[in-house]
DNA sequence: TCCGTAATGTTATAATATTGCTTTCGCGCG
DNA sequence: CGCGCGAAAGCAATATTATAACATTACGGA
Protein backbone atom coordinates (compact mmCIF):
# COMPACT_ATOMS: atom_id res chain seq x y z
CA UNK A 1 0.00 0.00 0.00
CA UNK A 2 0.50 3.50 -0.31
CA UNK A 3 0.24 4.75 3.25
CA UNK A 4 1.90 8.23 3.91
CA UNK A 5 2.52 10.74 5.86
CA UNK A 6 1.42 13.40 4.31
CA UNK A 7 -0.79 16.33 4.79
CA UNK A 8 -3.76 14.84 3.47
CA UNK A 9 -5.07 17.60 1.37
CA UNK A 10 -1.98 17.91 -0.45
CA UNK A 11 -2.49 15.42 -2.84
CA UNK A 12 -5.99 16.03 -2.87
CA UNK A 13 -5.17 19.72 -4.29
CA UNK A 14 -2.66 18.22 -7.15
CA UNK A 15 -5.62 16.32 -8.38
CA UNK A 16 -7.98 19.24 -8.57
CA UNK A 17 -5.24 21.55 -9.81
CA UNK A 18 -4.56 18.80 -12.74
CA UNK A 19 -8.14 18.44 -13.03
CA UNK A 20 -9.12 21.77 -13.86
CA UNK A 21 -6.59 22.11 -16.37
CA UNK A 22 -6.91 18.68 -18.17
CA UNK A 23 -3.28 17.37 -16.82
CA UNK A 24 -2.99 13.93 -16.60
CA UNK A 25 -1.58 13.06 -13.09
CA UNK A 26 -1.53 9.56 -13.81
CA UNK A 27 -0.22 6.61 -10.88
CA UNK A 28 3.09 7.26 -11.49
CA UNK A 29 3.27 10.91 -11.10
CA UNK A 30 1.19 10.80 -8.50
CA UNK A 31 3.27 8.76 -6.81
CA UNK A 32 6.62 10.70 -7.22
CA UNK A 33 4.66 14.06 -5.94
CA UNK A 34 3.16 11.80 -2.97
CA UNK A 35 6.53 10.91 -2.29
CA UNK A 36 8.40 14.44 -2.65
CA UNK A 37 5.28 15.82 -0.10
CA UNK A 38 6.48 13.24 2.14
CA UNK A 39 9.71 14.02 2.15
CA UNK A 40 8.99 17.42 3.09
CA UNK A 41 11.99 18.51 1.32
CA UNK A 42 14.48 17.93 -1.55
CA UNK A 43 15.02 14.46 -3.37
CA UNK A 44 17.07 13.47 -5.77
CA UNK A 45 16.13 11.80 -8.44
CA UNK A 46 18.01 8.34 -7.90
CA UNK A 47 16.07 8.37 -4.58
CA UNK A 48 12.97 8.56 -6.10
CA UNK A 49 13.64 5.89 -8.57
CA UNK A 50 14.48 3.77 -5.69
CA UNK A 51 11.31 4.47 -3.90
CA UNK A 52 9.26 4.15 -6.70
CA UNK A 53 10.01 0.55 -7.26
CA UNK A 54 11.77 -1.21 -4.74
CA UNK A 55 12.93 -4.07 -5.99
CA UNK A 56 14.63 -1.78 -8.77
CA UNK A 57 12.09 -2.29 -11.28
CA UNK A 58 11.60 1.40 -12.19
CA UNK A 59 14.55 2.54 -15.03
CA UNK A 60 15.60 6.42 -14.50
CA UNK A 61 13.28 7.62 -17.62
CA UNK A 62 10.14 7.00 -15.48
CA UNK A 63 10.97 9.12 -13.12
CA UNK A 64 12.89 11.71 -15.13
CA UNK A 65 9.48 12.17 -17.13
CA UNK A 66 7.69 12.06 -14.08
CA UNK A 67 9.55 15.04 -12.96
CA UNK A 68 9.44 16.74 -16.27
CA UNK A 69 5.58 16.62 -16.15
CA UNK A 70 5.41 17.85 -12.56
CA UNK A 71 7.56 20.66 -13.17
CA UNK A 72 6.03 21.79 -16.11
CA UNK A 73 2.56 21.63 -14.21
CA UNK A 74 3.66 23.94 -11.79
CA UNK A 75 3.83 21.20 -8.64
CA UNK A 76 7.47 20.74 -8.21
CA UNK A 77 10.76 22.71 -8.44
CA UNK A 78 14.05 21.41 -9.62
CA UNK A 79 16.74 23.10 -6.89
CA UNK A 80 19.65 23.39 -9.47
CA UNK A 81 22.65 23.84 -6.89
CA UNK A 82 21.31 20.27 -5.55
CA UNK A 83 20.49 18.50 -8.11
CA UNK A 84 16.86 17.95 -6.53
CA UNK A 85 13.72 18.45 -6.50
CA UNK A 86 11.28 19.65 -4.42
CA UNK A 87 7.04 19.99 -4.42
CA UNK A 88 5.69 23.32 -4.49
CA UNK A 89 2.37 23.35 -2.89
CA UNK A 90 0.99 26.55 -3.52
CA UNK A 91 -1.48 25.22 -5.84
CA UNK A 92 -1.59 28.74 -8.38
CA UNK A 93 0.79 29.89 -10.89
CA UNK A 94 2.88 32.65 -8.92
CA UNK A 95 6.02 34.59 -10.36
CA UNK A 96 9.34 33.07 -10.10
CA UNK A 97 9.72 30.56 -7.21
CA UNK A 98 12.41 32.01 -4.57
CA UNK A 99 14.03 28.99 -2.83
CA UNK A 100 15.22 29.16 0.98
CA UNK A 101 17.24 25.80 1.21
CA UNK A 102 18.68 24.99 5.48
CA UNK A 103 21.76 23.66 4.84
CA UNK A 104 21.89 21.55 8.11
CA UNK A 105 18.66 20.24 7.88
CA UNK A 106 17.31 20.05 4.30
CA UNK A 107 14.12 21.97 5.05
CA UNK A 108 13.03 24.06 1.56
CA UNK A 109 10.79 27.41 2.36
CA UNK A 110 9.67 28.64 -0.53
CA UNK A 111 8.37 32.25 -1.49
CA UNK A 112 7.30 33.71 -4.56
CA UNK A 113 8.68 36.98 -6.63
CA UNK A 114 6.77 38.78 -8.76
CA UNK A 115 8.85 42.14 -9.33
CA UNK A 116 11.44 41.77 -12.18
CA UNK A 117 15.13 42.13 -11.36
CA UNK A 118 16.04 45.48 -10.60
CA UNK A 119 19.42 45.94 -11.72
CA UNK A 120 18.76 43.81 -15.23
CA UNK A 121 20.85 44.76 -18.02
CA UNK A 122 19.55 47.56 -20.63
CA UNK A 123 16.50 45.83 -22.77
CA UNK A 124 17.20 42.34 -21.10
CA UNK A 125 13.75 40.04 -21.19
CA UNK A 126 13.43 37.48 -18.22
CA UNK A 127 11.81 34.83 -19.60
CA UNK A 128 12.73 32.21 -16.45
CA UNK A 129 14.09 32.93 -13.01
CA UNK A 130 16.55 30.76 -10.55
CA UNK A 131 16.98 32.04 -6.73
CA UNK A 132 18.23 29.87 -4.61
CA UNK A 133 19.50 30.97 -1.08
CA UNK A 134 21.66 28.60 1.09
CA UNK A 135 22.18 29.08 4.92
CA UNK A 136 20.79 28.23 7.96
CA UNK A 137 16.70 28.15 9.36
CA UNK A 138 15.85 29.77 12.62
CA UNK A 139 15.71 26.08 14.04
CA UNK A 140 19.41 25.29 12.94
CA UNK A 141 20.86 28.48 13.68
CA UNK A 142 24.58 27.79 15.15
CA UNK B 1 51.12 28.31 -28.39
CA UNK B 2 48.46 30.14 -26.55
CA UNK B 3 47.64 33.53 -28.58
CA UNK B 4 44.17 34.54 -27.31
CA UNK B 5 42.11 37.36 -28.40
CA UNK B 6 40.95 38.33 -24.66
CA UNK B 7 40.82 41.37 -23.27
CA UNK B 8 44.74 41.55 -22.18
CA UNK B 9 44.43 42.93 -19.29
CA UNK B 10 42.00 40.18 -18.14
CA UNK B 11 44.35 37.53 -16.97
CA UNK B 12 47.23 40.18 -16.05
CA UNK B 13 44.36 41.81 -13.72
CA UNK B 14 43.76 38.05 -12.07
CA UNK B 15 47.40 37.37 -11.97
CA UNK B 16 47.93 40.82 -9.86
CA UNK B 17 44.61 39.66 -7.91
CA UNK B 18 46.51 36.09 -6.94
CA UNK B 19 49.39 37.70 -6.35
CA UNK B 20 47.69 40.27 -4.09
CA UNK B 21 45.96 37.32 -1.56
CA UNK B 22 49.07 34.62 -2.19
CA UNK B 23 46.76 32.20 -4.37
CA UNK B 24 48.86 30.20 -6.68
CA UNK B 25 47.57 30.84 -10.55
CA UNK B 26 49.34 27.86 -12.04
CA UNK B 27 49.63 27.24 -15.16
CA UNK B 28 46.66 24.64 -15.36
CA UNK B 29 44.83 27.15 -13.81
CA UNK B 30 45.61 30.33 -15.57
CA UNK B 31 44.74 28.53 -19.02
CA UNK B 32 41.49 27.60 -17.61
CA UNK B 33 40.39 31.06 -17.11
CA UNK B 34 41.84 32.49 -19.99
CA UNK B 35 39.94 29.83 -22.21
CA UNK B 36 36.69 31.02 -20.12
CA UNK B 37 37.88 34.68 -21.03
CA UNK B 38 38.00 34.11 -24.34
CA UNK B 39 35.17 31.78 -24.76
CA UNK B 40 33.47 35.56 -23.98
CA UNK B 41 30.54 33.28 -22.01
CA UNK B 42 29.95 29.67 -20.06
CA UNK B 43 31.71 26.90 -21.20
CA UNK B 44 31.13 23.20 -19.66
CA UNK B 45 33.38 21.44 -18.13
CA UNK B 46 34.21 18.98 -20.85
CA UNK B 47 34.80 21.04 -23.39
CA UNK B 48 37.07 23.18 -21.28
CA UNK B 49 38.65 19.59 -20.57
CA UNK B 50 39.18 19.24 -24.65
CA UNK B 51 40.49 22.70 -24.77
CA UNK B 52 43.20 22.23 -22.60
CA UNK B 53 44.93 19.55 -24.41
CA UNK B 54 43.50 19.23 -27.68
CA UNK B 55 45.56 15.33 -27.98
CA UNK B 56 43.11 14.16 -25.35
CA UNK B 57 45.74 13.94 -22.44
CA UNK B 58 43.95 15.75 -19.82
CA UNK B 59 41.59 14.21 -17.48
CA UNK B 60 38.34 15.47 -15.91
CA UNK B 61 39.87 16.21 -12.21
CA UNK B 62 42.26 18.25 -13.62
CA UNK B 63 39.60 20.38 -15.17
CA UNK B 64 37.45 20.29 -11.88
CA UNK B 65 40.23 21.11 -9.52
CA UNK B 66 40.79 24.30 -11.52
CA UNK B 67 37.25 25.43 -11.88
CA UNK B 68 37.49 24.81 -7.83
CA UNK B 69 40.32 26.78 -7.57
CA UNK B 70 38.92 29.76 -9.51
CA UNK B 71 35.42 29.50 -8.11
CA UNK B 72 36.76 30.00 -4.78
CA UNK B 73 38.79 32.87 -5.46
CA UNK B 74 36.00 34.31 -7.01
CA UNK B 75 37.34 34.49 -10.69
CA UNK B 76 34.66 32.03 -12.29
CA UNK B 77 31.28 31.29 -11.01
CA UNK B 78 29.01 27.80 -12.21
CA UNK B 79 26.34 28.60 -13.98
CA UNK B 80 24.00 26.14 -11.89
CA UNK B 81 21.12 25.79 -14.59
CA UNK B 82 23.05 24.73 -17.29
CA UNK B 83 26.49 22.90 -15.44
CA UNK B 84 28.63 25.70 -16.69
CA UNK B 85 31.50 27.67 -16.06
CA UNK B 86 31.86 31.40 -16.54
CA UNK B 87 35.12 33.93 -15.79
CA UNK B 88 33.93 37.04 -13.21
CA UNK B 89 35.83 40.06 -14.44
CA UNK B 90 34.83 42.24 -11.53
CA UNK B 91 38.05 41.46 -9.41
CA UNK B 92 36.73 42.47 -6.26
CA UNK B 93 34.75 40.84 -3.91
CA UNK B 94 31.16 41.88 -3.68
CA UNK B 95 27.96 40.55 -2.94
CA UNK B 96 26.42 37.50 -4.28
CA UNK B 97 26.53 37.53 -8.22
CA UNK B 98 23.23 37.98 -9.90
CA UNK B 99 23.37 36.32 -13.64
CA UNK B 100 21.27 36.95 -16.91
CA UNK B 101 22.24 34.86 -19.14
CA UNK B 102 21.07 34.95 -23.13
CA UNK B 103 19.21 32.09 -24.01
CA UNK B 104 19.81 33.05 -27.64
CA UNK B 105 23.56 34.41 -27.99
CA UNK B 106 24.74 32.93 -24.63
CA UNK B 107 26.37 36.14 -23.25
CA UNK B 108 26.14 36.14 -19.82
CA UNK B 109 26.22 39.63 -17.64
CA UNK B 110 26.98 39.86 -14.32
CA UNK B 111 25.48 41.85 -11.66
CA UNK B 112 26.54 42.02 -7.73
CA UNK B 113 23.75 41.71 -5.06
CA UNK B 114 24.48 43.34 -1.92
CA UNK B 115 21.01 43.45 -0.36
CA UNK B 116 19.67 40.78 1.78
CA UNK B 117 16.50 39.05 0.50
CA UNK B 118 13.63 40.86 1.66
CA UNK B 119 11.48 37.85 2.34
CA UNK B 120 13.51 35.82 3.98
CA UNK B 121 12.16 32.88 6.25
CA UNK B 122 12.36 34.86 10.17
CA UNK B 123 15.45 33.87 11.40
CA UNK B 124 17.07 32.47 7.97
CA UNK B 125 20.85 33.36 7.91
CA UNK B 126 21.52 33.26 3.82
CA UNK B 127 25.75 31.95 3.60
CA UNK B 128 25.17 31.77 -0.07
CA UNK B 129 23.01 32.83 -3.22
CA UNK B 130 22.60 31.47 -6.58
CA UNK B 131 20.67 33.75 -8.95
CA UNK B 132 20.02 33.65 -12.40
CA UNK B 133 17.84 34.81 -15.28
CA UNK B 134 17.18 33.20 -18.42
CA UNK B 135 15.73 35.44 -21.24
CA UNK B 136 16.99 37.61 -23.82
CA UNK B 137 19.48 40.25 -24.22
CA UNK B 138 18.76 43.43 -26.22
CA UNK B 139 21.05 42.47 -28.87
CA UNK B 140 19.22 39.34 -29.44
CA UNK B 141 15.31 40.22 -28.41
CA UNK B 142 12.55 38.62 -30.83
C1' DT C 1 69.85 16.32 2.07
C1' DC C 2 65.39 15.13 3.81
C1' DC C 3 60.95 16.14 4.82
C1' DG C 4 56.38 18.31 4.31
C1' DT C 5 53.02 20.38 1.62
C1' DA C 6 50.64 21.84 -2.56
C1' DA C 7 49.73 20.76 -7.13
C1' DT C 8 49.16 17.63 -10.75
C1' DG C 9 48.77 13.05 -13.04
C1' DT C 10 46.33 8.68 -13.52
C1' DT C 11 42.81 5.26 -13.18
C1' DA C 12 38.54 4.11 -12.15
C1' DT C 13 33.92 4.84 -11.03
C1' DA C 14 29.88 7.34 -9.19
C1' DA C 15 25.97 10.28 -9.98
C1' DT C 16 22.91 12.63 -13.04
C1' DA C 17 20.29 12.69 -17.27
C1' DT C 18 18.78 11.67 -22.10
C1' DT C 19 17.81 9.17 -26.55
C1' DG C 20 15.40 5.93 -29.18
C1' DC C 21 12.48 2.40 -29.64
C1' DT C 22 8.79 -0.77 -28.08
C1' DT C 23 4.62 -1.76 -25.61
C1' DT C 24 0.45 -0.78 -23.29
C1' DC C 25 -3.78 1.42 -22.54
C1' DG C 26 -7.90 4.16 -23.05
C1' DC C 27 -10.89 6.19 -26.23
C1' DG C 28 -13.44 7.83 -30.28
C1' DC C 29 -15.31 6.12 -34.36
C1' DG C 30 -16.77 3.28 -38.41
C1' DC D 1 -17.24 -4.97 -31.77
C1' DG D 2 -12.55 -4.09 -33.82
C1' DC D 3 -9.60 -0.64 -35.38
C1' DG D 4 -6.43 3.13 -35.25
C1' DC D 5 -4.74 7.00 -32.77
C1' DG D 6 -2.17 9.37 -29.31
C1' DA D 7 -0.47 9.72 -24.59
C1' DA D 8 2.01 7.42 -21.20
C1' DA D 9 5.09 3.99 -19.53
C1' DG D 10 8.56 0.24 -20.10
C1' DC D 11 13.04 -0.91 -21.44
C1' DA D 12 17.89 -0.89 -23.04
C1' DA D 13 21.55 1.63 -24.00
C1' DT D 14 24.39 5.51 -23.57
C1' DA D 15 25.63 10.41 -22.80
C1' DT D 16 27.03 13.87 -19.58
C1' DT D 17 28.71 15.66 -15.30
C1' DA D 18 31.53 14.94 -11.28
C1' DT D 19 34.34 12.65 -7.65
C1' DA D 20 37.30 9.18 -5.14
C1' DA D 21 41.55 7.15 -4.32
C1' DC D 22 46.12 6.78 -4.90
C1' DA D 23 50.77 7.79 -7.22
C1' DT D 24 54.00 11.29 -8.70
C1' DT D 25 56.26 15.64 -9.05
C1' DA D 26 58.06 20.22 -7.61
C1' DC D 27 59.57 23.26 -4.44
C1' DG D 28 60.81 25.59 -0.02
C1' DG D 29 62.51 25.28 4.68
C1' DA D 30 64.87 22.72 8.68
Amino acid sequence: MTAATHTPDALAAAEKFCRRRNLALTPVRRRVLELLVDAGGPMKAYDLLGALKPGGGAQPPTVYRALDFLTKAGLVHKVEALNAYTACLHGEDEGAAELFICEACGAVEERHVHAEPKDAPAGFAVSRSVVEHYGRCAACAA
